[in-house]
DNA sequence: ACAAACGTGAGC
DNA sequence: GCTCACGTTTGT
């Protein structure tokens, strides 16, 4: 049904209504810009336990940061390495195998704290941290925020880590759809919003229709024309198109590995 | 269930 | 600060 709606939109006025805003491209930069130097792949496919993990996580103020010399300024001061901030969270799922991979990253389950805290609701978050401490075994402990997890295809699922079954595609759709941590339900106060995959025909399409209720109504309704609203977007988080991708696993487990073994048998990780 | 209105996150 | 547009609320 609604693939049959009509992209091309009432008469295809894609010239002669385009609205100056709306750019000739079907993405903004901006949307561009959640592009990865890597793909996900590379993080995959790159035999790990060589590389410094603990030059991922504590970074020396001397190392340049070679993600800054090309870019413009941040938008915000990141308050972790730019690894964590990345957008798609692929980094902080790179660095998270790596650890996984070199026994570096113990997952320190909700188990810790038995003093009565005995559910998922027990979380030792409270509305502005909502963090869980997790040691690696380099003699610090880091804030390893479970809102981040989603985004590197991990999931909590009661007590314990989920992985996504992951697969490129796995991962990097989710990313594509935009989940973060807010728009997944992690979000008390920080809502975030999913950004448009790029992908579908209707984020494709260049120019807004002038015609449809989204269009005329734009002052008003703040929304984007209904023939360019993203596909992805028009699924709920959560809903069936995104639970069926996120098959969960136990990650207490070394089934984080096992995961990525099988989707490497599958070949889905290969680019 | 759908659409309109609104709040607000995010990019420029 | 402005604009765009996602998410939520409200009205039908």
């Amino acid at each position: 049904m609604s693939t049959a709606v009509d992209i091309a939109g009432p008469s295809s006025p894609d010239q002669a209504h385009s609205s100056s805003k709306i750019p000739n491209e079907p993405l903004r930069p901006s949307l561009k810009r959640s592009n990865h130097p890597y793909s996900l792949s590379h993080y995959i496919s790159t035999p790990s336990p060589a590389v410094d993990v603990k030059a991922l996580i504590q970074p020396s103020p001397a190392q340049p940061r070679a993600a800054q010399s090309g870019h413009t300024k941040p938008r915000r001061a990141p308050s972790w390495p730019d690894m964590w901030e990345s957008p798609s969270g692929l980094h902080l799922a790179h660095a998270a195998e790596l650890l996984m991979r070199a026994g570096l990253l113990a997952l320190t389950p909700a188990t810790t704290e038995q003093g009565g805290g005995s559910g998922p609701e027990e979380e030792e978050e409270d509305s502005s941290g909502c963090r869980t401490d997790f040691q690696p075994f380099l003699g610090a402990w880091f804030p390893f925020s479970p809102a981040l997890f989603p985004l590197t295809g991990f999931q909590m699922g009661g007590s314990h880590w989920r992985s996504a079954a992951i697969g490129a595609e796995g991962i990097e759709g989710l990313v594509a759809e935009g989940y973060s941590p807010g728009s997944l339900g992690g979000g008390g106060g920080g809502r975030r919003k999913r950004k448009r995959c790029g992908e579908c025909v209707p984020c494709r399409r260049q120019t807004n229709c002038e015609q449809c209720s989204s269009c005329r109504n734009r002052k008003r309704g703040h929304q984007i024309c209904k023939y360019r609203k993203c596909e992805e977007l028009k699924r709920k988080p959560g809903g069936p198109g995104f639970d069926s991708r996120v098959s969960g696993f136990d990650l207490r487990g070394s089934d984080f590995t096992l995961g990525l073994a099988q989707e490497r048998s599958n070949g889905a990780l290969d680019g």
